[in-house]
DNA sequence: TGGCTTATTGCAACCGTTTGCAGTTGTGAT
DNA sequence: ATCACAACTGCAAACGGTTGCAATAAGCCA
């Protein structure tokens, strides 16, 4: 079970553990990568169909408040990832919609000379950057 | 008038100078900086009560296809700007919600490393990093 | 175990944005 | 000036996502 300390820690955060909320984890954790909210839906609306949309927002926006999983657009409909280990950002294609993966290393320069300069604090915890993949660059 | 010369290359790219997207234009002009959907659509239904939202839409969205106005997601609402000569990114604060501005050779080198090691070409044309504000970041 | 409190849920209505469609209108050619 | 045609519009319906509300149930304590 991919997503057991996920549990553990919501219900340290004093909020319930709901079998709802078990579910949406559940689905989150059954696929790697990143997922659509309907895939989610419908995957717990196979065990469970009382589910309502509405609370698989909601589960979502308290996992991503948490910073349990990360919100990510990738081209124009928004996907969920459970949030392991290993940190990292997302280049997503606008060619192919895929999306790849880069280190934090490559964003400390750029935020040091905002903070410096600008007094300015970015959020690069959940940073995503649209662009062209090699392949698709190539194919043009 | 700001706009006459983005009226001009409306044209001039083969799309029909109609009077709603001159109003929108007009709109977009007539107050400098970033600007809500029901901002535009009020000020066009002023001189034009038959306009309809999803032209104002349609309209962004086409002005934005074609680089004439940039789409800036500001705490959860959407504003558009028109693109003046000078090139600028975006610093949004999520604590008080306002936009500043920084150039884009400050993400010359995070261009550079993801386009020498994965081939990776992002789109940084309008690119916009939400953070905290040196006021706001005092006030916590 | 049972009862209390309050977070959480399902529902339905809502919001901002997009889309299909039939009618309209800008534009370039005659 | 008129015509023809495709681009464009307004309308209404649809979409993804959010919110208010009354009913439910998770967690805690006795």
């Amino acid at each position: 079970m991919r997503h057991t300390k996920t549990l553990e820690r919501l219900k340290e955060s004093g909020y319930r553990l709901t079998p709802q909320r078990v579910m949406v984890l559940a689905a989150l954790a059954a696929r790697p990568g990143h997922i659509g909210v309907d895939e989610i839906y419908r995957q717990v609306y196979e065990g469970y169909p009382y589910i309502d949309v509405a609370t698989v927002y909601r589960t979502l926006q308290l996992l991503k408040n948490l910073h349990m999983v990360t919100e990510l657009d990738v081209g124009g409909t928004t996907r969920y990832e459970l949030i392991e280990a290993d940190r990292h950002h997302h280049m997503v294609c606008r060619g192919c919609g895929n999306a790849f993966d880069f280190s934090p290393t490559y964003l400390v320069e750029f935020r040091q000379r905002l903070t410096q300069e600008f007094g300015f604090q970015p959020d690069l915890e959940h940073f995503a950057i649209g662009g062209l993949c090699s392949r698709c660059a190539e194919s043009l």
